[in-house]
DNA sequence: GTGAAAGCGCTAACAC
DNA sequence: GTGTTAGCGCTTTCAC
């Protein structure tokens, strides 16, 4: 039924690499049998397999993509992505890993099988040996989001400065005359929780303010563990008060904004709040939310230029025992979109 | 290097094809040699190459999704399918047109090289001579979103019915009290712009309301279109005075809602609105959008359903001409949730 | 229970 | 310029 070169060199009365040849445009060929080649290809509407040449090649010309959920803004991330491996003549695939541990070393290993080119990774895992084949084989993975916990050699990153990120927080609030803050964090077991509050910490420190444990929350990063945090920051209010809250990711960003309105209390007035990663397309949110941001549609391009660098490199030493000396951690900057919601207003 | 059937034969000295049956868990073998194989296969970190069996089994477990823009809602059609496939053993090809028919065209064609097992495609294009091959060799393909103009026997999509989506939102102005009713629709080479164009004139007749064709501005999808029809509906406001506008795509919402906010109009006083697709995960949004939503996780999940059966079909049938009897329309109901800005406000 | 052999569709080294 | 051949890693039929 479908054609392949075999088929074709039948009918054509020359040989399978003659046609293999006339299709790649590779070596010299007389004008008459390249045109009756293509001829014939084009009335049997030959396509070359790329599962054939895939296994010839050892090479797939697939990208792997993990990431915990495809939405918030990952979505930007895999756009900016694609659009690169796009040119380069790679495609995507996606996974989404539901923010299961399971799932994602399911998905490791599965695209592993599938013999991807090289591996994005947004983990949520803290034990990684599924990773190990790639390690071992030096098919490049590269982290973005976490950074898990692994051997240094291989610790290829793309990443924000998330101890920055908080710390810009910190200054916003201060700046405002704030002096109270609380934050909502994420899952301290990775690298995206741990160096939020770590920035945290040291901003408030860096103001010389005291800490406050109690106002010091730890979410899961769900828009629940948000709301949750924020509903028990605000029973505590009387005895741990604060004026400021600071939350460390979109989805919980949308649990405390939800908490706030259900107790009837007005931003900033009552509580001046920072989100992260909230950006209003709509223009229409108001109070206006200030927010950090990560530049993520800069961090799907780099990550995908480097990933081609990585494969290219692999390419051509051949033999990747130097991948110690290749593994890069790239780490950018957060910004600020400054907003009314972090403002400080006086008197009750 | 990496470890294959051919090198565990060779070190537990037995064939590759015990070997194979060892792996698969297919046939008889006896518990002394299953144990050596898998221990030998253990040791080495043997991962099966799913491109061999790819080759060799003429099915890659893998399905291409087309889209032209992941962001809006596409994304969540993509972990709802995803969440399918992962179950059924199926990984996503998922490619970003960037509305660009072009770019379509060509990951049409790299899917099925890559042997995709079937297409998931939102087409912004019109013409589709690449879909041919899969027709051909009978890969089902399963269009959502629009409806390209192609052989009938082909015509298998998941689709809203977007007729009544926009007879939904004039429904909802007339009860209101509004009559003079505009719409900026998108593209109308797109069955999505066509039939939602279609929806809201037979929606004005059976209000015994007339059509203002002045009123009726096109779109292209983009939130720049959207903002340019309403910049240019109010421009002519005077001449030809509408109190309400639907807008028909979540993109030109926003464009229209930023012109609106431009020209220091109010929601729903100054003009009222319903738009399409425009889900306010914040609660913050005031007024509360009125909005007209296609219940996109469904989709996503249905056409993943759809697509699984239409893949066991064919290889059951092994001959697969009996395509016609098998493609179906699945038309989905849309829903309208209402808000404030759907609002008739009476004196000026 | 196990092995030999053919073949999936392709590429590329080597011959002529 | 073109053909022959081996082989990528796997599954599966057919023998024994």
């Amino acid at each position: 039924m479908e054609y392949n070169l075999k088929k074709i060199a039948e009918e054509s009365g020359c040989s399978i690499s003659t046609v293999s040849r006339v299709i790649n445009g590779k070596g010299k060929i007389s004008e008459a049998t390249k045109e009756r080649v293509m001829k014939i290809a084009r009335e049997h509407n030959y396509v070359p397999n790329q599962v054939a040449r895939s296994l010839k090649n050892s090479k797939t010309n697939t990208i792997g993509i993990i990431v915990p959920d495809i939405r918030d803004y990952f979505y930007m991330f895999i756009k900016a992505a694609d659009s690169i491996f796009f040119e380069a003549g790679y495609s995507i695939l996606l996974a989404d890993s539901d923010e299961n541990p399971e799932k994602e070393d399911a998905y490791i290993k599965l695209m592993y099988e599938k013999r991807v080119d090289g591996l994005i990774l947004a983990t949520v895992s803290d034990h990684h040996e599924a990773l190990d084949m790639y390690f071992r084989s030096s098919v490049p993975v590269i982290f973005i989001d976490n950074l898990p916990n692994i051997n240094p050699a291989y610790e290829d990153c793309v990443i924000l400065d998330n101890s920055r990120a908080s710390a810009m927080a910190i200054d916003a609030f201060v700046k405002e005359g704030h002096t109270d803050i609380a934050i909502i964090s994420g899952n301290e077991r990775e690298t995206t929780g741990m160096e939020r509050i770590q920035g945290y910490i040291r901003g408030m420190e860096g103001h010389g303010l005291t800490i406050n444990p109690k106002l010091m929350k730890m979410g899961n990063f769900q828009e629940l563990g948000g709301y949750n945090c924020m509903k028990e920051l605000l029973k505590n209010r009387e005895k741990e008060p604060f004026t400021a809250v600071y939350v460390s990711s979109y989805k919980m960003t949308c649990g405390a904004l939800r908490a706030i309105k259900e107790e009837g209390l007005k931003i900033p007035k009552d509580i001046a709040l920072i989100g992260f990663d909230f950006i209003d397309n709509t223009g229409l949110i108001s109070p206006t939310i200030t927010t950090i941001t990560q530049p993520i549609e800069n961090i799907g391009s780099i990550v995908a230029k480097r990933l081609l660098t990585r494969i290219k490199t692999g390419e051509e030493t051949e033999q990747g025992e130097q991948i110690k000396d290749i593994a890069q951690k790239i780490i950018l900057s957060p910004e600020i979109l400054e907003g009314e919601s972090s403002r400080y207003v006086k008197g009750e």
